[in-house]
RNA sequence: GCCCCCAUGGUCUAGCGGUUAUGACGCCGCCCUUUCAAGGCGGAGAUCGCGGGUUCGAGCCCCGCUGGGGGUACCA
């Protein structure tokens, strides 16, 4: 089996390409076949280094790795251009400077009929589509459908000066790469009937085809860019694991019997298979990634989720504010927020500090906290902070919440962080003291002046 | 307009002629609890898009309709 992803080089890699490049990278390795990797560089313009290179490095990041080098359809503009010749000369394909308006016109002449163009010896060249017959597209994924030849148009399958349009470079290409299945979007599914007749023309035999269905935002609609993170590349920027992302895109549009939701790659690998695809179309829910994201961070190695978070914030010394934030992130993007302040020093919650420090009573616990806390003799451990800040609690008789909340806001600066104790003791005897005296001395200053 | 495809709770999904219609995300409640999460338990939420058939019996089969999507370029 030899399968290949064909993605236009438009820089991003969207999340359905991703879906239709595992589903490829799958049923390879699945069946020891080759995964082969082509940009479709058709369009001269999009096809610059830094879009190719950008989506060979999402497809890194997803851990999708291909086989051989990469095929330019720019480096092989010779064998387009014999293959549109030989057509010429077999008098199955002819020269048309026919457009749109031409096209029009014979619609409004000839009804639904294909536009069938005479011979003019210049301009785009266009396959001849007889009138008889229809193109009988085979799906793995949807089954079998007829697209009558009559209502064809004599399709153009290169332009006036020479270069080939997709149609005819995808079916030439994947042929010369020995192409078994071919997998792809949907949107590509109408368009097969073409692709069969060019094949026909060139009397070569289709590839399996499977049409994966599209992948659709909240709305309805084709996700895009403005459905928030519809690449793989705003998908790591905002955290996310990629073998969370493999995991959930693989889900979405496929699912077993057992209706598994985690899966490792070797379960794919082995269960994987184009007849469970579902034929309707999906939407991204991005919650539901989060989940599966979560699960997937809290498995994580303590010195592997370190180098990712390091990776991610370009900072270093992350581990121990690592450590006590594992369970309460769902994705690395989550990190900074809730321990940022450990580097950075408190955030400036306005809100927060009214709420929670606002009243007398507040910082009368706060201030005994500080003596509690100041008196702890070293080591400065979970256990002793503990142990000191319980005895708070007995002697004020107040709420662990009344006690523990002040001491959060003047470690933090807000009201949410890592556990208390495991807070104090990361930070040290001697900031996290000196950060509850700034808090004292800021809010009573305030308090006299009010 | 024409061609093709699709249709199970808000979302993803199981189902393959006989089920109290599966599980998950999300949502709500309770437990746990030092905040927020995580975790545990429970709950609400689907006349299986609608209407006709076929059948003793239809989410599953057939027809029509509606809705949605895709295609229809000298784009990919």
């Amino acid at each position: 089996m030899r399968v290949r992803f064909a993605p236009s080089p438009t820089g991003a890699l969207h999340i359905g390409g991703a879906r239709t490049a595992l589903y490829n990278w799958l049923l390879a390795r699945g069946s020891g076949g080759r995964f082969l990797l082509r940009i479709e560089d058709t369009d001269r313009e999009r096809s610059t280094p830094e879009n190719v290179e950008q989506i060979f490095d999402a497809l890194r990041w997803l851990e999708l790795d291909w086989d051989e080098e990469p095929i330019f359809q720019s480096a092989r503009g010779e064998r387009h251009a014999e293959v549109v010749q030989a057509l010429l000369d077999q008098g199955l394909a002819y020269r048309s400077t026919a457009g749109q308006d031409e096209i029009k016109a014979w619609h409004e002449q000839h009804g639904n009929r294909g536009f069938r163009g005479e011979d003019e010896g210049e301009g785009a060249v266009r396959l001849r589509v007889g009138d008889e017959g229809a193109a009988v597209v085979r799906d793995v994924i949807r089954g079998e459908s007829t697209f009558e030849n009559a209502l064809q148009d004599d399709l153009v399958i290169a332009r006036a000066d020479g270069t080939p349009l997709y149609h005819l470079a995808v079916v030439v290409d994947d042929h010369d790469m020995g192409i078994t299945h071919v997998v792809r979007g949907a949107d590509h599914y109408s368009n097969t009937a073409k692709q069969l007749l060019i094949l026909a023309a060139m009397g070569e035999e289709p590839p399996l085809y499977a049409h994966v269905p599209l992948l659709h935002g909240p709305d309805g609609k084709k996700l895009s860019k403005r459905h928030g993170a519809a690449s793989v590349q705003e998908l790591r920027e905002r955290g996310y694991l990629p073998e969370a992302v493999r995991n959930y895109v693989a889900l979405l549009g496929w699912g077993n019997e057992e209706s598994q939701e985690f899966f490792t790659t070797e379960e794919l690998e082995r269960e994987f298979s184009l007849e469970r695809v579902s034929k309707s179309p999906a939407v991204f829910d991005e919650q539901k990634l989060r989940h599966i994201n979560g699960r997937y961070l809290r498995e994580l190695e303590l010195d592997d989720l370190t180098r990712r978070l390091e990776d991610l914030t370009g900072r270093e010394g992350l581990r121990g504010a690592a450590e006590i934030s594992q369970e309460k992130i769902s994705t690395l993007a989550d990190f900074w927020p809730l321990a940022g302040f450990f580097f950075d020093g408190p955030l400036d919650d306005k809100a927060a500090r009214e709420k929670i420090l606002g009243t007398p009573e507040a910082l009368d616990r706060l201030t005994k906290a500080r003596e509690a806390l100041a008196a702890v003799d070293e080591p400065w451990t979970d256990e002793a902070l503990e142990t000191a800040l319980q005895r708070v609690l007995e002697d004020t008789g107040a709420k662990p919440r009344q006690v523990y909340q002040p001491i959060r806001v003047a470690l933090a600066g807000g009201t949410v962080s890592p556990g208390i104790f495991e807070t104090l003791r990361l930070l040290g005897r001697d900031e996290a003291l000196s950060r509850i005296d700034a808090v004292l001395n800021r809010m009573s200053t305030a308090a006299d002046t009010a």
